[in-house]
DNA sequence: AACGAGGTCAACCGCGCGTCG
DNA sequence: GCGACGCGCGGTTGACCTCGT
């Protein structure tokens, strides 16, 4: 009972939710002083280190104006604080997710989208490894990527045969080189073709033909990436 | 202008794995 | 071998935003 009561007075000291302004201060700073890694005591000690250098400014500033009226509030301002109340698991999920320098954000390329697509044709839903492969995209930018733009598009018609068709070419880099040769070589945008890929369904696909592909001005589709693609002529796949 | 529906994404949760005492 | 603990991962949630009516 009284672990209970102990736990919950715990619980409640721990903030959750958006991060702000002056937490991402707080972590950061430790970070940069102290490396990742250890998220549990990093929760614990982050705040102090920055009280401590709170404690620095406050008594640098007083010393020049003999206590003046904004320093107390900031001494009283720092009193009010005891630390950076967020569990270890959240601090290393708003480093990782968002604080991290080399973290890229914005909208995910046309050659991130296709790399994404291979990498989970092969992988599944391996974020973290699919993340590895995208410098600067963290796996839960890639999951949420993956859950709202092309999950959608899943009970499409042409999207089973489209990842099927990827899955197919990752057995071979060279069919992937193929692919992206015709898909750059090709001046009819008004049907979405993937080149002939060997020892695969070629003659399944000529008898029968690609079914309703979305065209290039279907904006906002995975598929407009993959044009985009090949409108750029990355040589990503070209050996 | 107001409202609701749908989309986006940061953050949380639960689970499993590895390590350590 | 076993339990406690820390960490990482994938799934889920909910707040916020955008767009259409």
């Amino acid at each position: 009972m009284e672990t209970g009561k102990q736990k919950s007075s715990v619980e409640e000291e721990l903030r959750r939710g958006p991060w702000t302004v002056e937490e991402d201060l707080i972590l950061t700073n430790y970070i940069s002083k102290h490396g990742e890694g250890r998220w549990n005591s990093l929760a614990k000690c982050a705040g102090n280190v920055y009280l401590e250098n709170l404690c620095i400014i406050y008594l640098s500033t007083a010393a020049s104006t003999l206590l003046s009226f904004s320093c107390m509030h900031l001494y009283i301002y720092i009193n009010k604080r005891s630390g950076l109340k967020r569990t270890g698991k959240s601090c290393r999920l708003r480093w990782l997710n968002y604080l991290r320098p080399d973290v890229r954000r914005g909208n995910i390329t046309a050659e991130e989208q296709f790399l994404i697509l291979e990498l989970h044709s092969r992988w599944g839903n391996r974020w973290s490894k699919i993340a590895q492969h995208l410098p600067g995209r963290t796996d839960n930018e890639i999951k949420n990527y993956w859950r709202t733009r092309v999950q959608k598009h899943a009970n499409q018609q042409w999207m089973p045969r489209l990842l099927e068709r990827i899955r197919t070419a990752v057995d071979s880099s060279r069919a992937i080189s193929n692919a992206h040769t015709t898909l750059t070589s090709s001046n009819d945008n008004s049907k979405f073709s993937l080149p002939p890929v060997p020892g695969c369904c070629n003659d399944v696909v000529e008898e029968e033909g690609w079914p309703e592909f979305p065209t290039p001005s279907d904006e906002g589709s995975m598929l407009a990436g993959l044009w985009e693609l090949s409108a750029m002529g990355s040589n990503m796949y070209v050996e």
